[in-house]
RNA sequence: GGGCGUAUAGCUCAGCCGGUUAGAGCGCAUCUCUGAUAAGGAUGAGGUCCCUGGUUCGAAUCCAGGUACGCCCA
């Protein structure tokens, strides 16, 4: 029977693989069968997984971090659509916002509000909307190569009509809720980009900065020799000055500091001056209500100013203890003002410039003027110390300028009223990993403050609210409504967005005046928050749809999100309806580079995927990721670290599917043809097939709580376990001629091992998986699925036994075999007469059926227990802590001085006869169980020893004359087989072989010619005086033969 | 200043409920095996388990305080 006439039965497997080639190869075979539909369109018995996709903003092209979020996002809709869920998967786009047109204004190369205008609203925002187009292809081929599975085909698109339209809607339940307004507030805000920002996007831009801290003179009024001594880190906002807070619960003090008298904090004095005499102390009820002199009065006041003011805020830890208030920028400030009724200065513009009143620094953005102010205060000696402070500060999260607080009047909504909800919608949620309930994100819900909705740009959602002279506002909320009040309805498509929106006018119904649309756009999280509704036109159209995809049993993003699009999701979701939009959150950490930083754009350390994707492939890219560490740790990455998955997992496991594919092919073996039930197979098939089994609950179990790291590590110490100890131990198995139930139950069990790894690999490798899947099952069944991805994730069938146990002895065993024979110098291939092993009653029991395998493993000729341990070994006793601690507790120390004093051999023996043995502790005598003692076992001469876990094993190193044959014929053996290799012969290649040469190895080779015949495939063996051509000479222990070997089929 | 997280071998990471000599992979050195393997095996070098204190018979593990780093807030 010659194998390579039987029809090949697999396509042939090469163990020189390029996984991204064959990466691309199952791609098109997706595209061409529509695999991904035919995955939704599969019966689903479990109903519905509710997946929603974060929208990326398509700004830039994707990088790295981008992969980690979006494989996260795959595998477990993946794995649920296996488990028999119905998952869609609608892709997202989030096109509005400031990066957008910050985007655009560099592609002009304009900057700021006033030159957009120029441009005109209408040509920017076409360019704003072209542009997020321009990356868009990016992302979807990436998206595609890394093989998330999303429909980009059916996208929402935040700036689409009808996703403005549900917004809307949704703004107007906030309206009718009475949860939207208008108001003053000091805000954040960037004065180059001319907008407020959300708290959410101030979080994105904190730096640390060196700003001048001032120490400041305000004489008193009615007593101008005495100053107020005022500390503040924006020496620009002093312009603005209306008041001086002091707090009711500090002692103030009058000083005498280089012939001045100042007051300040009586605690703060020994911070500012080493030496100061305390003139008096001085209550703050004494200061309250007194005038001062304001250092600058550009601007006059237009109610009283200027005076000393309470407030609870001031702190006695820093400064002064006495705070300048400006109300128009600081929020602290802004409340204080009301309170007392102060007047508000602001001599700033829009663009952060001091405006003309304040002529000396007219058209300066006023952080610049700091340092100006400064000099001109230390001219008029106001200035008591100037001393640069490091701190860290807000900055524009895309355009980088520093952040200022400044009073503006924006939209709000009033999440503050629904901060019990959000708290518990917070508490329907389960989070991965959990502490971000609780931590982070609860932690900020606590914490709320009103949304700032509005935005002063121009390519956002248009705010849908409209106001007329008289004073009367409405809020829309569909466009149909917009239609009916307009006062001439614009007809036909509209483009919701501005200017178009701006032209619409409508008839107020109240007064009949015109109204004109308020002329904010609202904040970007906003719209991406809205997705649960807007992506269906929600409710103007799909309310079934919406329903049942209502909540998300999934989502995931990374950390960053936590004040992004995890709060936004929820708040809109909790101002609707008062619940959470997601049952389960994955929280993924940051990428970060080779030294720990984290990876961005203007950092420029951004590993480019596509490096990865070309050189290594995305499966090995994805299992790096998936099990490398916790997702939600932040984790180092660099290119490297993709090659060992290469080699130590994607290799070990093609190898082992290309090992089971050339011997299948060479029997034409057809599992469906052959029927072994596993307990009629040999043991090492039933040891494979229950850790399979164990090994699939334990993924599943994963799996299914948002653990993918674990359940990966699992598979990978199967695999590792399967290919070299598996099939190694196996080998012999598959290429022996015989085709008994030997050999088909060691083919059922490898195929079978092969295809259920390939399923529980499914969500992780998605292409890997589906090459072995297709080859070992589709080509052999016309009735399989056509893909691993349409199969059912495999379910744990049969129970484990004790056979794991028992086979991890027999493995450790081998390990400790194994370091005695290195240890006594003894190639592996000379055969030696026995291992000994020391073990216990239950230990030899389980051994029972093993020790061929041992004995095959070391290479010896039997495996002997050792009936006495005290002629193997010296005993030592131990005191088991774990046991004697707790019963022993202070009085250890004697415990153990008494067990150390014991006859160790003598008591060892006792325990195994007695299971007992007595100590005295204190005069007072203690009986030790066996368990409550410890006995180690050294080596004793004679033997090669080695020993660990409890086991001892001892290998006999005596050399028979026979047995030193016997491992010359192996060595010729593997000479032959290397021969044979080197000529590049096929594995089932039989040979004819030529001996020449007389002496030790001719003999030798003439007493084992049947042995070396069957194991070198040689059917033709021939012995002679001389070499002929070709031939090779080897050498073993000095003595030499020369070999030819010829291909004979 | 506050919150959350992290800190274990040169690198990447495991170490549950406190327990005896703290582990794995990579890398390095020595040896070895091999007709599936780009692999496998053995041994070795390499550790202040971030620091200090506490609880305990016993702490990498629990508690408190601190340091460093990351993220977030003020």
């Amino acid at each position: 029977m010659s194998g390579s006439q039987k029809k090949q039965i697999y396509r042939k497997v090469s163990p020189q693989i390029s996984f991204p080639q064959l990466e691309i190869e199952v791609l098109d075979f997706w595209r061409q069968e529509k695999i991904f539909q035919k995955s939704l369109d599969l019966p689903s018995e479990k109903g519905e997984f509710v997946f929603y996709e974060g929208p990326p903003t398509a700004n830039g092209k994707p990088g790295s971090h981008h992969v980690l979020s979006r494989i996260f996002k795959d595998i477990f809709p993946r794995f649920r659509t296996m488990c028999g869920y119905h998952v869609p998967r609608k892709a997202g786009w989030d096109t509005h916002g400031l990066p957008v047109e910050l985007e655009v204004e560099r592609q002009l190369g304009i900057s700021g509000k006033r030159d957009i205008e120029q441009v005109g609203i209408a040509g920017f925002n076409r360019l704003c909307r072209e542009s997020i187009y321009r990356y868009l292809e990016d992302w979807e081929k990436l998206t595609e190569r890394i093989g998330f599975w999303i429909d980009t085909k059916d996208a929402y698109y935040t700036l689409s009509n009808d996703y403005i339209e549900s917004v809307w809607w949704i703004l107007k339940q906030v309206w009718d809720k009475d949860l939207l307004y208008y108001d003053y507030k000091v805000v954040p805000y960037c004065a180059r980009c001319g907008t407020t920002l959300s708290s959410h996007e101030v979080d994105q831009g904190y730096k640390t900065v060196e700003d001048p801290s001032v120490y400041v003179r305000f004489p008193l009024a009615d007593e101008p020799e005495l100053s107020l001594l005022v500390w503040t880190t924006t020496p620009w906002t002093l312009i603005s000055n209306v008041a001086a807070a002091i707090s009711p619960d500090i002692v103030y003090a009058e000083i005498e500091h280089e012939g001045m008298r100042l007051i300040m904090a009586r605690d703060l004095v020994p911070r500012l001056f080493k030496e100061a005499p305390v003139l008096r102390e001085i209550s703050a009820a004494e200061l309250a209500g007194r005038s001062y002199i304001p250092p600058y009065s550009f601007v006059r006041p237009d109610k009283k100013a200027h005076y000393i003011v309470e407030a609870g805020f001031v702190s006695r830890e820093e400064g002064t203890g006495i705070v300048h208030i400006a109300p128009a920028f600081g929020a602290d400030d802004m409340q204080v003002a009301r309170q007392q009724g102060l007047p508000l200065i602001n001599p700033v513009d829009e663009e952060g410039r001091f405006d003309k009143r304040v002529e000396p620094w007219e058209g300066q953005f006023v952080r610049d003027a700091n340092e100006e102010i400064v000099l001109e205060l230390k001219r008029r000696r106001l200035l008591l110390a100037h001393v640069p402070y490091e701190h860290s500060y807000p900055h524009c999260w895309r355009c980088d300028t520093a952040l200022i607080y400044y009073a503006k009047a924006s939209w709000y909504i009033k999440t503050t009223a629904v901060k019990e909800e959000l708290l518990k919608a917070n508490e329907s949620v389960t989070w991965h990993p959990e502490h971000i309930k609780h931590g982070r994100f609860g932690n900020w819900l606590e914490n709320n403050i009103d949304w700032a909705l509005s935005r002063e740009r121009y390519w956002g959602t248009p705010l849908p609210i409209w106001s007329c002279a008289g004073g009367h506002q409405v809020c829309i909320g569909s466009v149909a409504e917009m239609r009916e009040m307009a006062v001439a309805d614009p007809g036909g498509e509209l483009d919701l967005h501005r200017p178009f929106i701006d032209e619409v006018k409508l008839k107020c119904p109240e007064c009949g005046l015109e109204m004109s649309r308020e002329p904010e756009v609202i904040d970007a999280w906003f719209d991406s928050g809205s997705m649960p509704v807007a992506q269906w036109h929600y409710p103007f159209e799909n309310r079934e749809l919406f329903k049942k995809r209502f909540p998300a049993d999934f989502i995931c993003e990374a950390i960053d999100q936590t004040r992004g699009w995890f709060y936004s999701l929820m708040a809109v979701s909790t101002l609707l309806f008062g619940s959470a939009s997601y049952r389960n959150v994955v929280c993924l950490g940051h990428i970060l580079d080779r030294e720990g930083q984290k990876m961005s754009k203007s950092r420029g350390n951004v590993v480019e995927p596509w490096q990865v994707l070309d050189n290594q492939g995305a499966d090995a890219f994805r299992w790096y990721l998936f099990t490398v560490s916790s997702p939600w740790y932040p984790r180092r990455f660099f290119p490297e670290a993709i090659e060992e998955i290469v080699r130590r997992f994607l290799l070990t496991l093609w190898n082992t599917y290309s090992f089971f594919v050339v011997y299948a092919n060479i029997d034409g073996f057809n599992p469906l043809e052959h029927e072994i039930p596993l307990p009629e197979r040999p043991l090492m098939d039933r040891w494979i097939s229950e850790s399979l089994q164990v090994l699939v609950s334990e993924v599943r179990k994963g799996l299914n709580a948002y653990d993918a790291t674990s359940s990966g590590r699992k598979i990978q110490e199967f695999v590792d376990d399967l290919s070299n100890w598996y099939v190694r131990r196996c080998r012999r198995r598959f290429w022996k001629s015989e085709e008994d139930n030997d050999k088909i139950s060691a083919y059922l069990t490898l195929h079978e091992c092969l295809v259920t790894v390939a399923k529980l690999l499914a969500p992780y490798m998605p292409f890997v998986s589906e090459e072995i899947y297709r080859n070992l099952v589709k080509s052999i069944d016309k009735n399989a699925s056509e893909s691993v991805h349409l199969c059912r994730f495999p379910q744990a069938e049969i129970a484990a036994s004790e056979l794991a146990g028992r086979m991890k002895l027999a493995r450790q065993i081998v390990n400790l075999g194994r370091a005695a024979r290195n240890r006594a110098q003894v190639k592996t291939r000379q055969p030696l007469p026995e291992a000994v092993v020391a073990a216990a009653g239950a230990e030899r029991e389980s051994l029972q059926g093993l020790e061929h395998l041992i004995t095959d493993e070391l290479n010896v000729k039997r495996l002997v227990y050792a009936s006495d341990d005290a002629a193997l070994f010296t005993v030592t006793l131990k005191p088991n802590l774990h046991k004697l601690g707790p019963r022993f507790g202070p009085r250890r120390p004697q415990a153990d001085a008494a067990i150390a004093a014991l006859d160790a051999e003598q008591a060892a023996r006792l325990l195994e006869t007695e299971a007992r043995i007595g100590i005295t502790v204190d005069g007072k005598e203690e009986p030790l169980a066996a368990d409550e003692l410890i006995v180690e076992k050294a080596e004793r001469p004679g033997f090669v020893i080695e020993q660990g876990g409890g086991l001892a094993v001892g290998i006999n190193t005596r050399l028979s004359e026979e047995l030193m044959r016997e491992g010359i014929a192996r060595e010729l053996v593997h000479k032959v087989q290397n021969l044979r290799k080197e000529a590049g012969f096929e594995i089932e290649d039989t040979i004819s072989a030529t001996f020449s040469g007389e002496g030790l190895l001719a003999d030798v080779a003439r007493q084992f010619a049947d042995f070396f015949k069957t194991e070198t495939l040689c059917r033709d063996l021939n012995f002679s005086k001389e070499g002929g051509a070709g031939a090779a000479k080897i050498t073993v222990d000095g003595h030499s033969l020369e070999i030819a070997i010829a291909r004979l089929s």
